[in-house]
RNA sequence: GGCCCCUUCGUCUAAUCGGUUAGGACACCAGCCUUUCAAGCUGGCAACAGGGGUUCGAAUCCCCUAGGGGUCACCA
Protein backbone atom coordinates (compact mmCIF):
# COMPACT_ATOMS: atom_id res chain seq x y z
CA UNK A 1 0.00 0.00 0.00
CA UNK A 2 1.08 3.51 -0.73
CA UNK A 3 0.07 4.84 2.65
CA UNK A 4 -1.70 7.70 0.93
CA UNK A 5 -4.55 9.11 2.97
CA UNK A 6 -6.64 12.04 1.87
CA UNK A 7 -9.78 13.61 3.17
CA UNK A 8 -12.78 15.51 1.96
CA UNK A 9 -13.89 17.86 4.71
CA UNK A 10 -17.00 19.85 3.84
CA UNK A 11 -18.82 21.99 6.33
CA UNK A 12 -22.53 21.25 6.44
CA UNK A 13 -23.72 24.80 5.97
CA UNK A 14 -25.33 24.28 2.59
CA UNK A 15 -25.86 21.84 -0.20
CA UNK A 16 -22.91 20.32 -1.98
CA UNK A 17 -22.33 22.38 -5.08
CA UNK A 18 -20.18 21.83 -8.10
CA UNK A 19 -17.08 23.32 -6.50
CA UNK A 20 -17.18 21.13 -3.44
CA UNK A 21 -18.17 18.13 -5.51
CA UNK A 22 -15.16 18.57 -7.73
CA UNK A 23 -12.88 18.82 -4.72
CA UNK A 24 -14.37 15.56 -3.48
CA UNK A 25 -13.84 14.05 -6.90
CA UNK A 26 -10.18 15.06 -7.09
CA UNK A 27 -9.59 13.62 -3.64
CA UNK A 28 -11.31 10.44 -4.69
CA UNK A 29 -9.33 10.16 -7.92
CA UNK A 30 -6.07 10.85 -6.14
CA UNK A 31 -6.76 8.32 -3.40
CA UNK A 32 -7.85 5.60 -5.79
CA UNK A 33 -5.07 6.17 -8.27
CA UNK A 34 -2.54 5.89 -5.45
CA UNK A 35 -4.21 2.92 -3.86
CA UNK A 36 -4.82 4.99 -0.76
CA UNK A 37 -7.77 5.84 1.44
CA UNK A 38 -10.31 8.63 1.37
CA UNK A 39 -11.63 9.90 4.67
CA UNK A 40 -14.86 11.84 4.95
CA UNK A 41 -14.88 14.42 7.67
CA UNK A 42 -17.63 16.83 8.54
CA UNK A 43 -16.29 20.22 9.62
CA UNK A 44 -19.22 21.22 11.77
CA UNK A 45 -17.69 23.48 14.38
CA UNK A 46 -19.71 26.41 13.13
CA UNK A 47 -22.63 25.48 15.31
CA UNK A 48 -25.03 28.21 14.26
CA UNK A 49 -24.94 27.36 10.60
CA UNK A 50 -24.32 23.64 10.55
CA UNK A 51 -27.42 21.58 9.92
CA UNK A 52 -27.86 17.86 10.13
CA UNK A 53 -30.11 17.69 7.08
CA UNK A 54 -27.24 19.10 5.04
CA UNK A 55 -25.09 16.25 6.24
CA UNK A 56 -27.61 13.72 4.98
CA UNK A 57 -27.96 15.50 1.66
CA UNK A 58 -24.22 15.70 1.32
CA UNK A 59 -23.85 11.98 1.84
CA UNK A 60 -26.66 11.27 -0.59
CA UNK A 61 -24.98 13.48 -3.18
CA UNK A 62 -21.59 11.85 -2.79
CA UNK A 63 -23.11 8.40 -3.10
CA UNK A 64 -25.13 9.42 -6.13
CA UNK A 65 -21.96 10.65 -7.79
CA UNK A 66 -20.36 7.32 -7.02
CA UNK A 67 -17.63 8.77 -4.82
CA UNK A 68 -17.28 6.13 -2.13
CA UNK A 69 -15.06 6.92 0.84
CA UNK A 70 -13.21 4.46 3.03
CA UNK A 71 -13.53 5.99 6.49
CA UNK A 72 -15.89 8.24 8.31
CA UNK A 73 -17.81 10.37 8.36
CA UNK A 74 -15.97 11.78 11.34
CA UNK A 75 -17.47 14.81 13.00
CA UNK A 76 -15.44 17.66 14.41
CA UNK A 77 -18.17 18.27 16.92
CA UNK A 78 -17.28 14.87 18.42
CA UNK A 79 -13.64 15.75 18.65
CA UNK A 80 -13.80 18.97 20.63
CA UNK A 81 -11.80 17.47 23.49
CA UNK A 82 -8.89 16.87 21.10
CA UNK A 83 -8.66 20.50 20.10
CA UNK A 84 -8.75 21.60 23.71
CA UNK A 85 -6.09 19.05 24.62
CA UNK A 86 -3.76 20.15 21.82
CA UNK A 87 -4.31 23.80 22.67
CA UNK A 88 -3.51 23.16 26.34
CA UNK A 89 -0.30 21.49 25.25
CA UNK A 90 0.65 24.60 23.34
CA UNK A 91 -0.21 26.72 26.35
CA UNK A 92 1.97 24.56 28.59
CA UNK A 93 4.84 24.81 26.09
CA UNK A 94 4.45 28.58 25.87
CA UNK A 95 3.65 28.32 22.20
CA UNK A 96 0.23 29.83 22.70
CA UNK A 97 -1.27 32.24 25.17
CA UNK A 98 -4.60 33.42 26.50
CA UNK A 99 -5.87 36.72 25.23
CA UNK A 100 -8.43 38.82 27.05
CA UNK A 101 -8.79 41.63 24.57
CA UNK A 102 -12.40 42.59 24.00
CA UNK A 103 -14.09 42.33 20.65
CA UNK A 104 -14.57 46.11 20.71
CA UNK A 105 -10.88 46.85 21.10
CA UNK A 106 -10.09 44.44 18.29
CA UNK A 107 -12.73 45.97 16.05
CA UNK A 108 -11.37 49.45 16.70
CA UNK A 109 -7.92 48.32 15.76
CA UNK A 110 -9.26 46.83 12.59
CA UNK A 111 -11.14 49.89 11.45
CA UNK A 112 -8.14 52.04 12.24
CA UNK A 113 -5.96 49.79 10.14
CA UNK A 114 -8.48 49.96 7.37
CA UNK A 115 -8.44 53.74 7.38
CA UNK A 116 -4.70 53.72 7.16
CA UNK A 117 -4.90 51.27 4.27
CA UNK A 118 -2.98 48.50 5.89
CA UNK A 119 -3.87 45.00 6.96
CA UNK A 120 -4.78 44.60 10.59
CA UNK A 121 -2.44 42.52 12.68
CA UNK A 122 -3.14 41.65 16.27
CA UNK A 123 -0.57 43.70 18.19
CA UNK A 124 0.22 41.00 20.73
CA UNK A 125 -1.23 42.89 23.66
CA UNK A 126 -1.67 39.78 25.78
CA UNK A 127 1.55 38.05 24.81
CA UNK A 128 3.28 38.57 28.12
CA UNK A 129 0.63 38.80 30.78
CA UNK A 130 1.73 37.74 34.24
CA UNK A 131 -0.27 35.59 36.63
CA UNK A 132 -1.71 38.55 38.50
CA UNK A 133 -2.95 40.21 35.38
CA UNK A 134 -4.57 37.02 34.15
CA UNK A 135 -6.12 36.49 37.54
CA UNK A 136 -7.59 39.99 37.43
CA UNK A 137 -9.16 39.36 34.00
CA UNK A 138 -10.57 36.08 35.20
CA UNK A 139 -12.09 37.71 38.24
CA UNK A 140 -13.67 40.27 35.95
CA UNK A 141 -15.41 37.37 34.28
CA UNK A 142 -13.68 37.59 30.91
CA UNK A 143 -13.49 34.40 28.92
CA UNK A 144 -10.20 34.40 27.06
CA UNK A 145 -9.44 33.16 23.58
CA UNK A 146 -6.26 31.25 22.90
CA UNK A 147 -3.84 32.62 20.35
CA UNK A 148 -0.90 30.93 18.72
CA UNK A 149 2.43 32.60 19.36
CA UNK A 150 3.78 33.16 15.88
CA UNK A 151 7.24 34.24 14.77
CA UNK A 152 7.63 37.93 13.88
CA UNK A 153 10.35 37.33 11.36
CA UNK A 154 11.30 34.86 8.72
CA UNK A 155 9.29 33.14 6.07
CA UNK A 156 6.80 30.31 6.08
CA UNK A 157 7.10 28.27 2.93
CA UNK A 158 4.21 26.24 1.58
CA UNK A 159 5.18 23.40 -0.71
CA UNK A 160 2.22 23.11 -2.98
CA UNK A 161 1.91 20.14 -5.32
CA UNK A 162 0.25 22.27 -7.96
CA UNK A 163 1.83 25.68 -7.45
CA UNK A 164 5.32 24.70 -6.28
CA UNK A 165 6.77 26.91 -3.53
CA UNK A 166 4.67 29.71 -2.14
CA UNK A 167 6.28 31.80 0.55
CA UNK A 168 4.65 34.03 3.14
CA UNK A 169 6.42 36.57 5.32
CA UNK A 170 5.81 35.81 8.97
CA UNK A 171 5.70 39.52 9.63
CA UNK A 172 2.31 39.57 7.88
CA UNK A 173 0.97 36.74 10.00
CA UNK A 174 -0.29 37.70 13.42
CA UNK A 175 -1.01 35.71 16.56
CA UNK A 176 -4.28 34.32 15.35
CA UNK A 177 -6.96 32.72 17.44
CA UNK A 178 -6.99 28.95 17.68
CA UNK A 179 -9.62 28.53 20.41
CA UNK A 180 -12.54 30.92 20.65
CA UNK A 181 -13.82 32.29 23.94
CA UNK A 182 -16.67 29.76 23.82
CA UNK A 183 -14.07 27.01 23.89
CA UNK A 184 -14.57 25.94 20.28
CA UNK A 185 -11.64 25.76 17.88
CA UNK A 186 -11.34 28.01 14.85
CA UNK A 187 -11.26 26.43 11.44
CA UNK A 188 -7.53 26.82 10.91
CA UNK A 189 -6.79 25.00 14.13
CA UNK A 190 -9.40 22.25 14.03
CA UNK A 191 -8.65 21.49 10.44
CA UNK A 192 -4.93 21.02 10.86
CA UNK A 193 -5.28 19.15 14.17
CA UNK A 194 -7.57 16.68 12.43
CA UNK A 195 -5.34 16.34 9.41
CA UNK A 196 -2.39 15.69 11.68
CA UNK A 197 -4.08 13.32 14.08
CA UNK A 198 -5.78 11.43 11.31
CA UNK A 199 -2.53 10.90 9.49
CA UNK A 200 -3.61 12.69 6.34
CA UNK A 201 -0.72 12.58 3.87
CA UNK A 202 -2.13 14.88 1.21
CA UNK A 203 -4.44 17.79 1.79
CA UNK A 204 -6.22 18.49 -1.48
CA UNK A 205 -8.60 21.42 -1.28
CA UNK A 206 -9.72 24.54 -3.08
CA UNK A 207 -7.38 27.45 -3.69
CA UNK A 208 -9.27 29.69 -1.32
CA UNK A 209 -7.40 27.86 1.45
CA UNK A 210 -3.94 28.62 0.14
CA UNK A 211 -3.66 31.81 2.17
CA UNK A 212 -4.62 29.91 5.32
CA UNK A 213 -2.02 27.25 4.85
CA UNK A 214 0.92 29.06 6.46
CA UNK A 215 -1.16 29.47 9.62
CA UNK A 216 -1.91 25.80 9.65
CA UNK A 217 1.72 24.96 9.11
CA UNK A 218 2.64 27.16 12.05
CA UNK A 219 0.18 25.17 14.15
CA UNK A 220 1.63 21.89 12.98
CA UNK A 221 5.16 23.06 13.77
CA UNK A 222 4.18 24.25 17.24
CA UNK A 223 2.40 20.98 17.87
CA UNK A 224 5.44 19.06 16.73
CA UNK A 225 3.93 17.11 13.87
CA UNK A 226 5.24 16.46 10.38
CA UNK A 227 3.46 18.39 7.66
CA UNK A 228 1.17 16.74 5.16
CA UNK A 229 1.66 17.58 1.50
CA UNK A 230 -0.65 20.28 0.19
CA UNK A 231 -2.33 20.72 -3.15
CA UNK A 232 -4.59 23.66 -3.85
CA UNK A 233 -6.84 23.12 -6.81
CA UNK A 234 -8.14 26.09 -8.77
CA UNK A 235 -11.55 27.51 -8.02
CA UNK A 236 -14.63 27.14 -10.14
CA UNK A 237 -16.09 30.53 -10.99
CA UNK A 238 -19.52 31.77 -12.00
CA UNK A 239 -19.93 32.81 -15.65
CA UNK A 240 -19.09 36.41 -14.75
CA UNK A 241 -15.79 35.26 -13.21
CA UNK A 242 -16.96 35.98 -9.69
CA UNK A 243 -16.92 33.50 -6.87
CA UNK A 244 -19.49 30.78 -7.03
CA UNK A 245 -21.95 30.91 -4.20
CA UNK A 246 -25.35 29.52 -3.34
CA UNK A 247 -27.13 32.51 -4.66
CA UNK A 248 -24.77 33.08 -7.52
CA UNK A 249 -24.58 30.42 -10.16
CA UNK A 250 -23.72 27.53 -7.90
CA UNK A 251 -25.93 24.65 -8.86
CA UNK A 252 -26.06 21.99 -6.19
CA UNK A 253 -25.54 18.35 -6.97
CA UNK A 254 -29.13 17.76 -5.95
CA UNK A 255 -30.36 20.25 -8.50
CA UNK A 256 -28.37 18.53 -11.20
CA UNK A 257 -30.04 15.32 -10.18
CA UNK A 258 -33.47 16.93 -10.23
CA UNK A 259 -32.89 18.38 -13.69
CA UNK A 260 -32.13 14.95 -14.98
CA UNK A 261 -28.38 14.84 -15.29
CA UNK A 262 -26.60 11.53 -15.09
CA UNK A 263 -23.97 11.16 -12.37
CA UNK A 264 -21.49 9.73 -14.87
CA UNK A 265 -21.84 12.81 -17.07
CA UNK A 266 -21.55 15.24 -14.19
CA UNK A 267 -18.47 13.50 -12.82
CA UNK A 268 -16.89 13.40 -16.25
CA UNK A 269 -17.60 17.05 -16.80
CA UNK A 270 -16.32 18.11 -13.39
CA UNK A 271 -13.10 16.17 -13.83
CA UNK A 272 -12.37 18.16 -16.96
CA UNK A 273 -12.76 21.40 -15.06
CA UNK A 274 -9.17 21.85 -14.04
CA UNK A 275 -7.77 18.53 -15.12
CA UNK A 276 -6.99 16.90 -18.40
CA UNK A 277 -5.02 13.76 -19.13
CA UNK A 278 -2.85 15.83 -21.47
CA UNK A 279 -0.05 14.39 -23.59
CA UNK A 280 -1.90 14.43 -26.87
CA UNK A 281 -4.90 12.78 -25.26
CA UNK A 282 -7.82 14.18 -27.13
CA UNK A 283 -10.60 12.08 -25.81
CA UNK A 284 -12.90 13.66 -23.29
CA UNK A 285 -15.27 10.91 -22.31
CA UNK A 286 -14.06 8.90 -19.35
CA UNK A 287 -15.56 6.48 -16.90
CA UNK A 288 -14.65 6.93 -13.27
CA UNK A 289 -12.28 3.98 -13.50
CA UNK A 290 -10.52 5.42 -16.53
CA UNK A 291 -10.13 8.71 -14.72
CA UNK A 292 -8.65 6.91 -11.74
CA UNK A 293 -6.11 5.28 -14.01
CA UNK A 294 -5.11 8.52 -15.64
CA UNK A 295 -5.45 11.03 -12.86
CA UNK A 296 -2.33 12.94 -11.92
CA UNK A 297 -2.07 15.98 -9.67
CA UNK A 298 0.64 17.33 -11.93
CA UNK A 299 -1.93 17.55 -14.67
CA UNK A 300 -4.25 19.75 -12.65
CA UNK A 301 -4.42 23.30 -13.99
CA UNK A 302 -3.52 26.40 -12.04
CA UNK A 303 -6.26 28.50 -13.57
CA UNK A 304 -9.74 29.00 -12.20
CA UNK A 305 -12.42 27.61 -14.49
CA UNK A 306 -15.82 28.93 -15.39
CA UNK A 307 -18.31 26.18 -15.71
CA UNK A 308 -20.40 26.05 -18.80
CA UNK A 309 -23.78 24.38 -18.59
CA UNK A 310 -23.94 24.00 -22.35
CA UNK A 311 -21.07 21.61 -22.49
CA UNK A 312 -22.41 19.68 -19.54
CA UNK A 313 -25.68 19.39 -21.44
CA UNK A 314 -23.92 18.07 -24.50
CA UNK A 315 -22.04 15.57 -22.42
CA UNK A 316 -25.18 14.46 -20.63
CA UNK A 317 -26.92 13.92 -23.94
CA UNK A 318 -23.98 11.88 -25.09
CA UNK A 319 -24.14 9.70 -21.99
CA UNK A 320 -27.88 9.25 -22.39
CA UNK A 321 -27.44 7.96 -25.90
CA UNK A 322 -24.70 5.55 -24.89
CA UNK A 323 -26.34 4.36 -21.69
CA UNK A 324 -27.66 0.86 -21.24
CA UNK A 325 -31.31 1.16 -22.23
CA UNK A 326 -32.74 -0.81 -19.32
CA UNK A 327 -30.73 1.18 -16.83
CA UNK A 328 -31.63 4.47 -18.44
CA UNK A 329 -35.28 3.55 -18.40
CA UNK A 330 -35.12 2.67 -14.73
CA UNK A 331 -33.60 5.96 -13.70
CA UNK A 332 -35.92 7.85 -16.03
CA UNK A 333 -39.08 6.48 -14.42
CA UNK A 334 -39.24 9.10 -11.63
CA UNK A 335 -39.09 11.84 -14.24
CA UNK A 336 -42.02 10.35 -16.12
CA UNK A 337 -43.85 9.86 -12.88
CA UNK A 338 -43.35 13.43 -11.90
CA UNK A 339 -45.12 14.51 -15.07
CA UNK A 340 -47.92 12.05 -14.45
CA UNK A 341 -47.08 9.99 -17.48
CA UNK A 342 -46.52 6.72 -15.67
CA UNK A 343 -47.18 5.40 -12.21
CA UNK A 344 -44.76 3.11 -10.49
CA UNK A 345 -44.44 0.27 -10.00
CA UNK A 346 -44.67 -0.27 -13.73
CA UNK A 347 -45.93 -3.52 -15.15
CA UNK A 348 -43.55 -5.32 -17.42
CA UNK A 349 -45.55 -4.19 -20.42
CA UNK A 350 -45.49 -0.58 -19.31
CA UNK A 351 -41.79 -0.77 -18.70
CA UNK A 352 -41.13 -2.22 -22.11
CA UNK A 353 -43.30 0.39 -23.74
CA UNK A 354 -41.44 3.15 -21.91
CA UNK A 355 -38.20 1.57 -23.01
CA UNK A 356 -39.18 1.77 -26.67
CA UNK A 357 -40.18 5.40 -26.29
CA UNK A 358 -36.92 6.25 -24.60
CA UNK A 359 -34.91 4.41 -27.22
CA UNK A 360 -36.11 6.81 -29.87
CA UNK A 361 -36.64 10.01 -27.89
CA UNK A 362 -33.25 9.98 -26.17
CA UNK A 363 -31.60 10.69 -29.51
CA UNK A 364 -32.82 14.25 -29.36
CA UNK A 365 -32.73 15.42 -25.74
CA UNK A 366 -30.10 16.42 -23.21
CA UNK A 367 -31.58 15.58 -19.83
CA UNK A 368 -33.99 13.11 -18.27
CA UNK A 369 -36.43 15.94 -17.59
CA UNK A 370 -36.40 16.84 -21.28
CA UNK A 371 -36.79 13.19 -22.11
CA UNK A 372 -40.05 13.02 -20.19
CA UNK A 373 -41.25 16.30 -21.69
CA UNK A 374 -40.52 15.18 -25.19
CA UNK A 375 -42.33 11.89 -24.61
CA UNK A 376 -45.57 13.22 -23.19
CA UNK A 377 -47.68 12.69 -26.31
CA UNK A 378 -47.08 8.97 -26.16
CA UNK A 379 -49.19 8.97 -23.01
CA UNK A 380 -51.98 11.42 -23.71
CA UNK A 381 -53.38 13.73 -26.37
CA UNK A 382 -53.95 16.72 -24.16
CA UNK A 383 -51.67 18.89 -26.22
CA UNK A 384 -52.18 21.99 -28.30
CA UNK A 385 -51.10 22.03 -31.91
CA UNK A 386 -47.97 24.05 -32.43
CA UNK A 387 -48.96 27.43 -33.78
CA UNK A 388 -46.42 27.66 -36.54
CA UNK A 389 -47.23 24.08 -37.39
CA UNK A 390 -50.87 24.96 -37.87
CA UNK A 391 -50.18 27.71 -40.35
CA UNK A 392 -47.62 25.62 -42.12
CA UNK A 393 -49.22 22.20 -42.27
CA UNK A 394 -52.91 22.46 -41.39
CA UNK A 395 -53.86 25.48 -43.46
CA UNK A 396 -53.31 24.08 -46.94
CA UNK A 397 -56.29 22.95 -49.00
CA UNK A 398 -57.55 19.42 -48.55
CA UNK A 399 -55.45 18.66 -45.49
CA UNK A 400 -58.40 17.46 -43.46
CA UNK A 401 -59.45 15.19 -46.29
CA UNK A 402 -55.96 13.79 -46.59
CA UNK A 403 -55.82 13.02 -42.88
CA UNK A 404 -59.18 11.29 -43.02
CA UNK A 405 -58.11 9.31 -46.02
CA UNK A 406 -54.95 8.17 -44.22
CA UNK A 407 -56.96 7.28 -41.14
CA UNK A 408 -59.35 5.24 -43.18
CA UNK A 409 -56.63 3.28 -44.92
CA UNK A 410 -54.71 2.76 -41.72
CA UNK A 411 -57.70 1.01 -40.24
CA UNK A 412 -57.51 -1.61 -42.94
CA UNK A 413 -53.73 -1.87 -43.01
CA UNK A 414 -52.21 -5.32 -42.36
CA UNK A 415 -49.84 -5.68 -40.75
CA UNK A 416 -49.74 -2.42 -38.86
CA UNK A 417 -46.00 -1.90 -38.76
CA UNK A 418 -43.39 0.63 -39.77
CA UNK A 419 -42.72 -0.78 -43.22
CA UNK A 420 -46.35 -1.12 -44.20
CA UNK A 421 -47.22 2.33 -42.94
CA UNK A 422 -44.38 3.82 -44.89
CA UNK A 423 -45.48 1.96 -48.02
CA UNK A 424 -49.02 3.13 -47.44
CA UNK A 425 -47.97 6.77 -47.22
CA UNK A 426 -46.08 6.38 -50.44
CA UNK A 427 -48.96 4.87 -52.31
CA UNK A 428 -51.50 7.36 -50.99
CA UNK A 429 -49.37 10.32 -51.92
CA UNK A 430 -48.77 8.92 -55.39
CA UNK A 431 -52.42 8.29 -55.72
CA UNK A 432 -53.20 11.82 -54.67
CA UNK A 433 -50.43 13.25 -56.79
CA UNK A 434 -48.80 15.08 -53.87
CA UNK A 435 -45.44 14.76 -52.14
CA UNK A 436 -45.17 12.46 -49.11
CA UNK A 437 -44.24 15.50 -47.07
CA UNK A 438 -47.70 16.86 -47.74
CA UNK A 439 -49.03 13.92 -45.76
CA UNK A 440 -46.25 13.42 -43.28
CA UNK A 441 -46.07 16.88 -41.77
CA UNK A 442 -49.76 17.28 -40.95
CA UNK A 443 -49.75 13.74 -39.59
CA UNK A 444 -46.94 14.51 -37.18
CA UNK A 445 -48.70 17.64 -36.02
CA UNK A 446 -51.92 15.67 -35.59
CA UNK A 447 -50.27 12.93 -33.58
CA UNK A 448 -47.86 14.92 -31.43
CA UNK A 449 -48.87 18.56 -31.65
CA UNK A 450 -45.31 19.27 -32.68
CA UNK A 451 -43.38 19.84 -35.85
CA UNK A 452 -40.27 18.04 -34.69
CA UNK A 453 -39.56 14.69 -33.13
CA UNK A 454 -38.70 11.09 -33.84
CA UNK A 455 -39.33 9.46 -37.19
CA UNK A 456 -43.02 9.63 -37.96
CA UNK A 457 -43.54 5.96 -38.75
CA UNK A 458 -41.82 5.06 -35.54
CA UNK A 459 -44.20 7.31 -33.63
CA UNK A 460 -47.18 5.74 -35.38
CA UNK A 461 -46.02 2.26 -34.52
CA UNK A 462 -45.44 3.14 -30.90
CA UNK A 463 -48.77 4.92 -30.64
CA UNK A 464 -50.63 1.97 -32.12
CA UNK A 465 -53.33 1.90 -34.72
CA UNK A 466 -56.21 2.94 -32.53
CA UNK A 467 -54.74 6.08 -31.03
CA UNK A 468 -53.21 7.07 -34.34
CA UNK A 469 -56.49 6.90 -36.19
CA UNK A 470 -58.29 8.66 -33.39
CA UNK A 471 -55.84 11.56 -33.36
CA UNK A 472 -55.93 11.87 -37.14
CA UNK A 473 -59.70 12.20 -37.05
CA UNK A 474 -59.54 14.65 -34.21
CA UNK A 475 -57.09 16.80 -36.16
CA UNK A 476 -59.25 16.67 -39.28
CA UNK A 477 -62.18 17.82 -37.20
CA UNK A 478 -60.07 20.61 -35.75
CA UNK A 479 -59.09 21.81 -39.19
CA UNK A 480 -62.67 21.77 -40.44
CA UNK A 481 -63.84 23.76 -37.42
CA UNK A 482 -61.23 26.47 -37.79
C1' G B 1 -5.66 48.59 0.76
C1' G B 2 -1.63 44.56 2.49
C1' C B 3 -0.37 39.60 1.29
C1' C B 4 -0.93 35.32 -2.04
C1' C B 5 -2.36 32.87 -6.65
C1' C B 6 -3.56 33.09 -11.79
C1' U B 7 -3.61 34.96 -17.34
C1' U B 8 -3.74 30.21 -24.69
C1' C B 9 -10.05 30.60 -29.24
C1' G B 10 -16.73 33.01 -26.28
C1' U B 11 -16.09 28.45 -22.63
C1' C B 12 -13.09 23.88 -20.93
C1' U B 13 -8.26 22.76 -22.33
C1' A B 14 -3.34 20.58 -25.24
C1' A B 15 1.38 21.93 -26.78
C1' U B 16 7.06 16.77 -21.72
C1' C B 17 13.51 20.12 -21.01
C1' G B 18 12.38 27.23 -25.84
C1' G B 19 12.07 25.44 -32.64
C1' U B 20 4.21 23.41 -34.01
C1' U B 21 0.55 26.09 -40.22
C1' A B 22 -0.58 26.98 -31.77
C1' G B 23 -4.01 20.92 -31.48
C1' G B 24 -8.81 19.00 -29.42
C1' A B 25 -13.85 19.49 -27.16
C1' C B 26 -18.43 22.52 -26.37
C1' A B 27 -20.87 26.60 -28.66
C1' C B 28 -21.47 29.05 -33.42
C1' C B 29 -21.67 28.92 -39.07
C1' A B 30 -21.95 25.94 -43.70
C1' G B 31 -22.56 21.30 -46.28
C1' C B 32 -23.94 16.08 -46.31
C1' C B 33 -27.64 12.64 -44.45
C1' U B 34 -33.08 13.06 -43.93
C1' U B 35 -40.41 12.99 -43.69
C1' U B 36 -39.23 17.03 -39.32
C1' C B 37 -35.97 17.89 -35.22
C1' A B 38 -31.94 15.85 -33.25
C1' A B 39 -27.86 12.56 -33.64
C1' G B 40 -23.86 11.45 -36.94
C1' C B 41 -20.20 12.82 -40.68
C1' U B 42 -17.28 16.74 -43.32
C1' G B 43 -15.53 21.62 -43.48
C1' G B 44 -15.21 26.70 -41.45
C1' C B 45 -14.79 30.89 -37.85
C1' A B 46 -11.95 31.68 -33.45
C1' A B 47 -6.65 32.40 -28.76
C1' C B 48 -0.83 32.85 -26.76
C1' A B 49 -3.55 40.11 -21.89
C1' G B 50 0.11 44.35 -23.00
C1' G B 51 5.19 46.07 -22.85
C1' G B 52 10.23 45.26 -22.16
C1' G B 53 14.30 41.98 -21.94
C1' U B 54 17.41 36.91 -22.45
C1' U B 55 18.18 33.97 -27.03
C1' C B 56 19.91 32.40 -33.66
C1' G B 57 14.87 31.36 -32.07
C1' A B 58 9.86 32.59 -26.62
C1' A B 59 2.96 30.69 -25.69
C1' U B 60 7.12 28.38 -23.07
C1' C B 61 12.61 31.74 -19.16
C1' C B 62 13.14 36.84 -16.42
C1' C B 63 11.13 41.83 -15.24
C1' C B 64 7.27 45.52 -15.37
C1' U B 65 2.18 46.93 -16.24
C1' A B 66 -2.85 45.67 -16.63
C1' G B 67 -6.84 42.43 -15.53
C1' G B 68 -9.18 38.44 -12.73
C1' G B 69 -9.48 35.54 -8.32
C1' G B 70 -8.44 34.34 -3.22
C1' U B 71 -7.35 35.82 1.72
C1' C B 72 -6.75 39.20 5.67
C1' A B 73 -13.09 37.13 11.49
C1' C B 74 -13.88 34.65 18.42
C1' C B 75 -16.95 31.70 9.46
C1' A B 76 -15.63 27.31 7.31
Amino acid sequence: MSGVRVRFAPSPTGELHIGGARTALFNYLFARSAGGDLVLRIDDTYLERSRSDYIEKLITSLRWLGLEWDEGPYYQSNRLAEYTREAERLLADNKAYRCYCSAEVLADGRSEARQENRAYLYPGTCRNLNEDQEEAFRKAGINPVIRLLTPDQGVTMVQDQIRAEVSFENAYLDDFIIIKSNGLPTYNFASIVDDLQMGITDVIRAEEHLSNTPRQQLCANALGYDLPRFAHVPMILAPDRSKLSKRHGATSVEEFYAEGFLPEALVNYMALLGWSPGAGGEEEIFTLDEMVKRFDLNKVTKTAAIYDVTKLGWMNGHYMREYDLDKLTEIAVPFFEQKDLVKSPLTENDFNYLKQIIATVRERVKTLAELADASAYFYHDRFEYDEKGISKHFSKDNTADYLLRVAEELQKLEPYDKESIEALYKSISENLGVSTGRLIHPTRLALTGRTAGPGLFEIMTLLGRERTVERLKKAAQYILNN
